[in-house]
DNA sequence: ATTTTACTTTACGTTAACGTCAACCTAATG
DNA sequence: CATTAGGTTGACGTTAACGTAAAGTAAAAT
């Protein structure tokens, strides 16, 4: 057998590697999220698939749908010649960038309260040691 | 009539300043994340309601299931006197913080690759006009 | 008095994002 | 050569979070 150094992995090892499903990684194909290339009947993934996923899985976290997740993809992917299409994608991205930054507001407003309810919970703790110690 | 000057409201009214449908409202309360008083048959709603529906719709956008916001509000209803309960408490806690704080670094991620997709259109929309005026 | 208007419950429909078989192929291995 | 370990294509099932339609109630406005 030839020593086919390669880059190329099975949608097995992909999955492993992204600790999803390959059930997942065909239904982002059929979404049109993925292209893979064939060896005959398999798929073969190669980095820029990674690439690709780690995309889609970032976008996932942020509750983004496929669809929308996909069009952020045609922003990269389109040769932007026409004026219109360069507008309606400034104005994509300026929807996508209001969106995040009043997650990130929501994130921080979280946090904060999360160390609330971690402080009063420690505190409570604290005060339970001491009456068994004391008793 | 009476001057009942009071802070209640109706679903609908809730339902618009929240802008969600009513029937999204009464789906929060069906899940156990609202628990609005009756006025014989009718849902009325008071201050603490908003609060609550404040707290959903964010937890909404930051991808959380409603399951998961009921955990939430669970952690701030308890009354917390067993240790086991605060420890347990203690690890939901940081379990939402490591979401949240890889939700960050992905926001901040996406809102840096949108400022390049956004410059580069820009530049190639100046291209543009600057070879219309060459002409 | 009747027509709106806003509410109610019940119940079935819908969409996204996969999970879960079933039945098949195919390369490597004991 | 039979078996195991991966892969493949259907195709139907599942869950969350509501949408939507039907049928009834209750107060308010005409």
């Amino acid at each position: 057998m030839m020593s086919t150094v390669d880059d190329t992995i099975s949608i097995g090892e992909l999955a492993k590697e992204f600790d999803i499903t390959a059930r997942a990684i065909r239904f982002y194909e059929e979404q049109g999220l993925l292209h893979p290339i064939r060896n005959g009947q398999q798929r073969i993934y190669y980095a820029k698939d990674r690439i690709r996923l780690t995309l889609i899985l970032r976008g996932k976290r942020l509750g983004f749908s496929l669809a929308e997740i996909k069009n952020v993809f045609a922003l990269y992917d389109i040769n932007p010649n026409s004026t219109a299409q360069l507008e309606k994608m400034l104005i994509l991205t300026e929807q996508k960038r209001a969106i995040l930054e009043q997650q990130l507001t929501d994130i921080h407003t979280l946090l904060s309260e999360l160390n609330d309810v971690e402080m009063r919970c420690r505190e409570e703790l604290q005060g339970l040691s001491q009456s068994v110690i004391g008793e």
